[in-house]
Formats: structure tokens, C-alpha cells, sequence
DNA sequence: CTGAAACTGACAGCAGCCTGACAGGCGCAA
DNA sequence: TTGCGCCTGTCAGGCTGCTGTCAGTTTCAG
């Protein structure tokens, strides 16, 4: 579960991810909205929580332009201003939910969970590609009706190539998506992850390409 | 079993709280109809407990709107008055039961046994997995029709693990049904309560597996 | 053919999980 | 009040298995 955290006040942006980090959960953090779209081009994140009154853009802007892009991420508002107004425009926009500042951090943790719940239990999570089902609610996978195990850094990978199939991953689009910013990777990493994957799924209709010097690519073989 | 009461006064309160959590059942306290709302939006609870008399927004109110939203969760109306129009009104609501104060403990936890017991549909409270049989009304559960003696935790748990059958539940989803809010609890505690429940279920074909990392699944091996 | 890139078996560190032992808290009985 | 038993969380030690590193090998483009 990757988070990010949209917000400028820098005391309450490090206590917020203090917070999740003790619970165990990194939590990215952007200090403004073009820092966060930056962070958002190369980075897929499960959650934003995303404060309002920002310097420069608003949070508002950020908020219509994802998903005026088709962008279903979910997002938290934060904001100051306890009107009505502000939080119903919010969840016009597409936030999917809010809170007033000031909140309590377990009250801020308890809706994360309930929407990446609220993600994770819809329905037809289940996806064939050939031979191969994936259910992602279950993060398991099976091949020709035998579960394969995986285990988690190979998950994410799968999760990663079957979300971008007949697509070019550089070996630097995939550490993104399995490290963060702080953690140091090395490609030999990937590789390894990448060997363990195709052995498990060595019976699989996907097929992960090499392209030498460029990275890989994943199709269906049918 | 999770439940949500709402009621202003905190002597009441406090003592129902205190009276459920000796049965073994997190009760949450919300001290009005705002504060309810809010706990509402983020977490699921099996049952509320609603009284009438609130200051502010009153309790009907709050039970019509959830209505209104198709929210079918069961509802308990406490009420001081005595009137037989104010039950009436508050059944036509869409109230499942009520209460008229001052009432009796165990009548309130019978009650709502009962509730949850309609909830359920079946009459028959019991259900087969395998060998494992639970008896939700009496919380008790026999493996190939010998009694097993589990403690109120461990009880706690396994309805959890019985109602999500074959998903992934992590140790927050866990942490969040076994304690309220303010409770602070380590991932050790669970997993102590995990390992005496295996203990005790170890000739049952109700299989609770370790998804390192991720959380645990149980699923019934036949 | 050559060098760089990618693959892979072996291995070690470590985080996550399990579990036995213990202690605090509570209820109950004397 | 004291003593006892039960429940449940904490602690610490041990174990397992995941994952990155290393090094040797293979592959491939030029």
C-alpha cells in the first residue's frame, strides 16, 4: 500500500508520515501540486490524501485534472475551512472522501483503510489472461487452475507487467514501482525478482520479453 | 460483533460500554448524532444502538437519513420516554427493535443477540464448515462433534475468520474488530490470540494460513 | 569475436511470525 | 481483604522463508 501525502505545512506533513510510518506504512510526501504531479508521472501510488489550501495551484485543480485524465485513484481531502460547500465540491470533484482539519491521525489512518478496502473489495477483481487468473483481492494467481505461489515482491512485479501489457517497462519503471524514493535498489535486484516470476510462471500463457538494454515486456501468448 | 451506541449521557455510556466489553463485544461510543455520522462513514459495525433523546440532531433523524441512503444495518432505539406513539414511529423509521429506559443490561445484550441472530436469516444460528461447527447464538464451536473451549478472543476471531472465508484479511482488518479506537494493541497481541485459536482448532478442517507480510486466510479444507 | 547486459544458483541477513513463559488485571469465594 | 484461577497482553528467543548480493555463466548486439 503506497500512500501520498499532498500538504505544505511541513510540521504536520512529518508527523502525518511519522504516524503511517509506525503503523508501517511509507508515506510519500509532496510539498506542493507540481512536486506531487511530478512524484504521480513516474509513480503509481494506491492513495492520496491531498490538501486543499495549497500555495501556488490549488488542491482542487490537482484533483480535476486526474480525473479528468480517466485517473480513479483514490483521494482524501484535507481541508482547513470546515464550510459545507468546500467538502461537498470535494466530492463533486471526485475526492472520495474528506476531513477537517484539525483531525486526529487514528481517524485519518481508519479512512485510509476504509477506502483501499472499499478498492480491494470490488467485485470482478478476478482476470484471465490465457491460461492465467489473476485475482487481485487475493493477490493470487493461477495457472491452469492450479494456484501458483508468489510471493510478495513477485506479486507486485506481475501486478506491474499485467497492468501494462504489450508495453516497454524500463528496469527504472519497475524500481518505482517496487522500492521507494529512500530505498536504494540495485538492477541485479530486479532481475533476480524477475528470474523467480517466470519460473513460477513458466507453464503461463504471459510471456515476459526481454529487449536488451531497453527492459521488458509482457504479452499474452494465445 | 461490532457495535455503535449513540447516547449523550456518559455515565449511561460508560456503564454499557463496560458491560459489553466483560461479554466480549468492542462497543464504540459516538456522543451524537455528528459524532456517529462520522465513525459511521469510516468503519462498518454490525449494530447500533441509538437513543433518541440527543441534543442536537435527534436520533430519528439520523436513523432516517441512513435509511433513506438503503442502509439496512440493524438499529436499536433507546428512548426514555414511554410513549407508544414514539415506538411506533421510531418501528415505521425502520428501528429494528427498542428499549424503553431504564432498562436492564442483559435485556439490551439479549436484544441484541437477537438482532444480529435475525440479521443472520438462517433460524438455525449454526453453521457446518467441514468438521468445525459454530453455534453463533451460543458462541460455541465443536470439531467432529466434541465441544472446543475458546475464550472470548479467540472467539472474536474465529467469527471473523468464518465470515471472510478465502479473502485476506491483514492485521489491521483483525486489529480493527478485535479492539475499539482507543485501544491501543500490537500485532503480537493478534498473533498470540492466532496461535491459541490454531491451538485449540488444530483437528478442524478450517485451515487459517500466514500470508507473510500481507495479513492471514482461512479457508475450509474438505 | 568481444564486451556489456542479462540470467541464475548459492548464500547470508533480516524481517516477520510463532510460541513458551510470565505478569497484570479482573472476578469470585472464603 | 486475601488468595486463587482465568484471561489476555507483553517479552524474548527461536525459526522460517523472503529478498538482495555476489559471482560465475550465458546471451546477444555490433
Amino acid at each position: 500500500m503506497r500512500m501520498l501525502l499532498i500538504e505544505d505545512n511541513v510540521a504536520l506533513a512529518d508527523a502525518t508520515r511519522e504516524y503511517f510510518l509506525n503503523l508501517g506504512h511509507p508515506l510519500d510526501w509532496a510539498g506542493s501540486v507540481e512536486q506531487a504531479e511530478r512524484s504521480l508521472s513516474f509513480d503509481d501510488f494506491d492513495l492520496l490524501i491531498l490538501d486543499i489550501n495549497l500555495p501556488g495551484r490549488s488542491g482542487y485543480q490537482l484533483l480535476q485534472s486526474l480525473r479528468s485524465q480517466g485517473n480513479k485513484i483514490p483521494v482524501l481531502i484535507l481541508t482547513a475551512r470546515a464550510e459545507v460547500d468546500d467538502r461537498v465540491s470535494a466530492l463533486d470533484l471526485g475526492a472520495d472522501d474528506y476531513l477537517v482539519k484539525p483531525f486526529d491521525f487514528r481517524e485519518l489512518a481508519a479512512r485510509c483503510r476504509a477506502l483501499l478496502r472499499r478498492e480491494r473489495g470490488d467485485a470482478s477483481s478476478e482476470t484471465q489472461y490465457g491460461n492465467l487468473v489473476y485475482n487481485q483481492s487475493t493477490q493470487s494467481a493461477c495457472v491452469n487452475g492450479q494456484p501458483v505461489e508468489l510471493r510478495p515482491r513477485e506479486t507486485q512485479l506481475l501486478e506491474l507487467f499485467l497492468k501494462n501489457l504489450d508495453r516497454i517497462l524500463t528496469k527504472d519503471d519497475i524500481a518505482n514501482r517496487l522500492y521507494t524514493f529512500d530505498q536504494a535498489y540495485t538492477p541485479n535486484a530486479i532481475e533476480q525478482t524477475l528470474t523467480r516470476l517466470r519460473k513460477q510462471l513458466s507453464d503461463s500463457s504471459l510471456i515476459i520479453k526481454t529487449i536488451r538494454g531497453l527492459g521488458y515486456l509482457a504479452h499474452v501468448n494465445d
